[in-house]
DNA sequence: CGTATCGTTGATACCTGTCAATCTTGGTGG
DNA sequence: CCACCAAGATTGACAGGTATCAACGATACG
């Protein structure tokens, strides 16, 4: 007697071949319970520029980033914006719970995620405690981050703003390089996916100021421009020291 | 036969007559499985001024705050200090899992928790999905909070910072009153546990632009200073437009 | 009552924001 | 293919906000 191959093996293919399946918070589930997730999955494509979900939307209770950077900033009602948050491959926002978002995410870059609907997802949670756990280590993890980011924000001048922010940028890039590249010894150089003006967002710094400054270490030697976006980086013991005490 | 009082009936006791048992974390856990978190419970006093935990600690897993108020922060190694959170009574730290703390806690007046040895304090949550799903929320909010402070530091004049700062002190102050003080219909005033220079940690301001702001606002009329911890709004409507747009 | 800590106020400097002009880049359509 | 255009980036001039430095007053505490 033969059985159809069930959705349920079609869709952990999908998740077999995912490029962040070991580094992703959907790897804790195990084997034989991967499913319950992949059961639930939405894959979804934003372009460059479009919102992934806005201020009082009731969003998918998490969002994997398969590719791609998105940001997750506030918006003051006069216009005033300030990024919170970028979500790198295998990042994902947490937002189990809360039913409506308090902040807006928009893709910096053409973007690819795994979300995962609020209520089904939850019920996953409730029937996989390790999951909760994860997700819970992971949370913790983003407030620690965030209170870093409070003290980059409230006490450090532009320059070291700006200094610290490349460098954690090009550690986090190097992080994600393939073991081949990063055997290669050569000079980190990554690609910034935002803005001179996104860039102030991060930083509560102005376009103008950003600029300056990314002129200023260019001067100085510490980086080097290929492009607009792209950042080599000249000197890491320069730059980690114009970023201020750690 | 007689048995003696067991040990987990002492320590209920303690719990039952706790002045936060009905809002801090501990509360999720319904009666019948109380004891398995009051079996554990450390207090701890801590006089103005003492810290909690420095650093690089291993401290507790969790430290429930019962009386008082306790600023975490970071500290650059130049001296630069940035207050990343300020714990009210019932409010908690939540640092299960992270093995050593990335900030410091100091008392900012006499202080009273309840705390958890980080090991059994695990082996309780592991036993207690729901407590570990309170945790998780939690943290959720506090991240969302951690992220509405980097807009008031990143994208807020020195006015709108502290204004804004005064609003949500008098806001949180009237949600711990007690109902009888909530009704009577007067002015809300409140007692803000820190010095200027604490103030100007939280809003990466120095001592001088907070004392001067402050006074600006008591010139203005919007508030008026009792003491100099003891700040009446006068003018809440006034004290929310100059915080600046939501 | 002396001392230390905290708070206030003033004078000044400088960092960063604002406004404006120009340059570069990438995309679009004739 | 080139001209054109829009968006982003850079640079300059200038102003304003906040930090810095300094002096003094207020308060708490031994």
């Amino acid at each position: 007697m033969m059985t159809l191959p069930e959705p349920d093996a079609i869709l952990d293919r999908r998740c077999k071949t995912c490029p962040v399946r070991h580094s992703a918070i959907c790897s804790v589930l195990d084997e034989r319970h991967s499913h319950a997730l992949s059961d639930l999955m939405v894959h979804k494509h934003y372009k460059h520029g479009e919102t992934l979900w806005g201020d009082e939307d009731d969003a998918h209770a998490v969002a994997i980033v398969v590719s791609g950077t998105v940001k997750l900033f506030k918006i003051l009602s006069d216009g005033r914006q300030q990024i919170v948050g970028l979500l790198f491959p295998s990042d994902c926002s947490g937002q189990a719970f809360s039913q409506t978002q308090h902040n807006f995410a928009e893709a910096a870059t053409d973007v690819e995620i795994c979300s995962f609907p609020r209520q089904k997802f939850e019920h996953v949670l409730r029937q996989h405690p390790e999951l909760e756990h994860a997700l819970l280590e992971k949370t913790l993890n983003d407030l620690d981050r965030a209170r870093d980011w409070m003290v980059r924000l409230g006490r450090k001048t532009a320059g070291e703003k700006v200094a610290s922010f490349l460098s954690e940028m090009a550690r986090k890039s190097e992080l994600t390089k393939c073991p081949h590249d990063r055997l290669t010894p050569k000079l980190p150089t990554f690609v910034l996916p935002l803005t001179r003006g996104e860039i102030g967002e991060c930083l509560g710094l102005t376009v103008e100021t950003v600029s300056r400054t990314l002129t200023k270490l260019r001067v100085d030697g510490a980086i080097r421009l290929i492009d607009t976006h792209t950042i080599e980086v000249c000197d890491p013991d320069a730059l980690a020291r114009l970023g201020g005490p750690e």
